[in-house]
DNA sequence: TGCGATTAAATCGTGTGCGATTAAATTTCT
DNA sequence: AGAAATTTAATCGCACACGATTTAATCGCA
């Protein structure tokens, strides 16, 4: 059994710890973002959800939960508020009556617009330049990949 | 209003912002921790709770929640939980009813030992050296550490 | 053709997170 | 000393997140 953090057989700190400070900085996230998302009547998970149809519209359920690494049992009553709110339209195809298909309405392209300034915001108020960003979010996504590889074990 | 990603005023793709990067490394982890901790019949915050206690026992609701970011609202099930599988204790403390004092139960100060597995494991799993974890840890307190500074404007 | 296996969403139950409010104890200030 | 302000947990309601199950549609194969 490797000792994870350092030679001597030490605890480390709360403060060392990879998933700790994943977890404080996921939260940071999401306590700066909620009240800005708040005046567009929005959560951030539906945020996300909004800014992967803007990318790329008419998905299905399941394309979105494989982007944001959700199931339909979270997705499901969510896409169901964003509907509600006119943002959102979900219909079955066609073809395979058991997929779902989710597409813009014109309400929820618009807020396009003004979500930008949000992310403007955050990014500010970190002040990191471009390539300070692009580093940490590779380094994040090699994090991701990893795990998420090693995780069948 | 700056744009906070590319030169043009394109909207970039969804894997380029650093938000949707650390939400799914966030869940990346979730999903990687919640099976192993659930053989020790612990949730993730529940770990992280019991990891501040290993490191400082003895701490009120509020200093936990300081320290993990988490209000009584979200601590007070939680601590519950924890209580009637009887891994801690919750007391008012003498000198100040208004605080309740959470500290270790034998039962929770033994899992210290098993959870340690948990963490070699995702060290091994991630791959990465000490120097490389430390360094993106850094990374992201200090991302944290600006959105959280930035946050009451 | 038709029946079992597979797939896609939806449903259910539990456990966070958090804004807002409440309740009780302590501190402050006159 | 005593009322008002403050502090600390607890409570309530809503929205994720996910394991497990269910339902409905489609596929595959004899």
């Amino acid at each position: 059994m490797t000792d994870p953090h350092s030679e001597k057989h030490q605890p480390p700190h709360l403060d060392d710890f990879l998933c700790f400070a994943l977890y404080k900085a996921h939260h940071a996230m999401n306590r700066f973002y909620k009240p800005l998302l708040g005046e567009l009547g929005l959560t951030y998970p539906q945020y996300l959800v909004l800014m992967a149809l803007w990318e790329q519209d008419d998905q299905s359920v399941g394309q979105l939960g494989e982007l944001l690494h959700l199931e339909s049992n979270t997705l499901t009553p969510l896409l169901k508020r964003l509907e509600s709110a006119g943002l959102v339209r979900r219909r079955r195809t066609a073809n395979d009556e058991r997929q779902v298909q989710v597409s813009l309405m014109p309400e929820g392209r618009e807020l396009k617009q003004k979500s930008w300034d949000v992310a403007a915001c955050l990014f500010e108020t970190i002040g990191m330049s471009r390539e300070e960003i692009g580093t940490l979010v590779e380094d994040l996504n090699g994090v991701t990949g990893a795990v998420v590889a090693g995780r069948g074990r």
